[in-house]
DNA sequence: GTCTATAGTAGGATAGAC
DNA sequence: GTCTATCCTACTATAGAC
């Protein structure tokens, strides 16, 4: 390909890079959209995105969105795509935050359309952690995978300490 | 200042950089490690954070570090000082929450060290969504704010639900 | 639609005067 | 230590032939 053409068929750089941010974000989610849904459980959900993290890495994608999200600071023009390709991968984290937490105090106290832009959010800062210090992001990843357990604990409690935990969820829901 | 005088005081624009980013991040973690040392809670952990993120923004460093996060994906000469400077404040939020946590249930399963990578690497994810889609970024913060209340609630259970919690963690614990 | 050529600009870096 | 001058390279963009 020519250097040239990218201006007759996109206009300018910023225009070819919010194309191509469009573009390879709806062709990866296609690619993943398949393995969230199938995720059973926060752990299940976590172990797939330590796979999709590693093969998005090996792509450059990561690298890519570090560009992007660096530049977008600075530049509307290149926010409103990077906005536009995140909202892609919220839409599906929240369908399955909303699957996996149906009945849990946590989507109770937490809404999950919030809980899926905070998820998708520490997800991003996990990777580019990634690329700047591995060791430590494998520590948090760890960390955030027994926590996970924790989460799955509390939503398997018993009756008697469910009941207790749901009262003092509803108080703290009517005082704020 | 001169142009040329980059490279008689620092050999190399990343070397500069490089210092830039070490001697900013010291300073700046002077400004506010007194104010992390006096959170009392998750929940004003979080408020102190959501200042931070509003004053580092306005000073220009969410750019700065954008910029160095990118930039240290695919360049070691980056990834160093980003690495550092990122320590530095992994160390006050290992501070801050090994102070918080102590006792809870989410300190005995999962490591605080672990934790305050996770939760740095979250903030920084949060600090660069918040320059690509403002709206959706406080939407996350807020969730964060509420799961907060529901960590602090299974804190603070009662002796019956908190046995019960316990023991459920121990058996997580020998199972993995 | 695609190519070559080229203009214009910016950034990293060095040489050498002072 | 600081400056000017300069080189080199890379990148964005346009003009015009084919």
């Amino acid at each position: 390909m020519n250097q040239a053409l990218v201006f007759y068929h996109y206009g300018s750089v910023d225009d070819l890079l919010a194309a191509a941010c469009r573009a390879s974000t709806v062709e990866r989610i296609g690619h993943w959209s398949a393995r969230l849904a199938r995720a059973g459980s926060l752990r299940e959900l976590l172990a797939v995105g330590r796979a999709l993290h590693e093969q998005e890495r090996e792509l450059g994608n990561v690298s890519f969105l570090a560009q992007m999200l660096a530049g977008a600071q600075t530049d509307a023009r290149l926010a409103a795509p990077t906005a536009d390709a995140l909202q892609l991968w919220v839409d599906e984290i929240e369908a399955v935050l909303g699957r996996l937490l149906a009945g849990s105090p946590f989507a109770e106290i937490a809404d999950v359309p919030g809980l899926a832009r905070a998820v998708s959010a520490a997800f991003i800062g996990l990777e580019l952690y990634d690329g700047v210090d591995r060791a430590a992001a494998e520590q948090a990843m760890s960390a955030l995978d027994q926590l996970a357990v924790l989460i799955e604990i509390v939503d398997d409690l018993g009756p008697i300490a469910r009941r207790a935990l749901q009262a003092k969820v509803n108080r703290a829901i009517r005082r704020d």
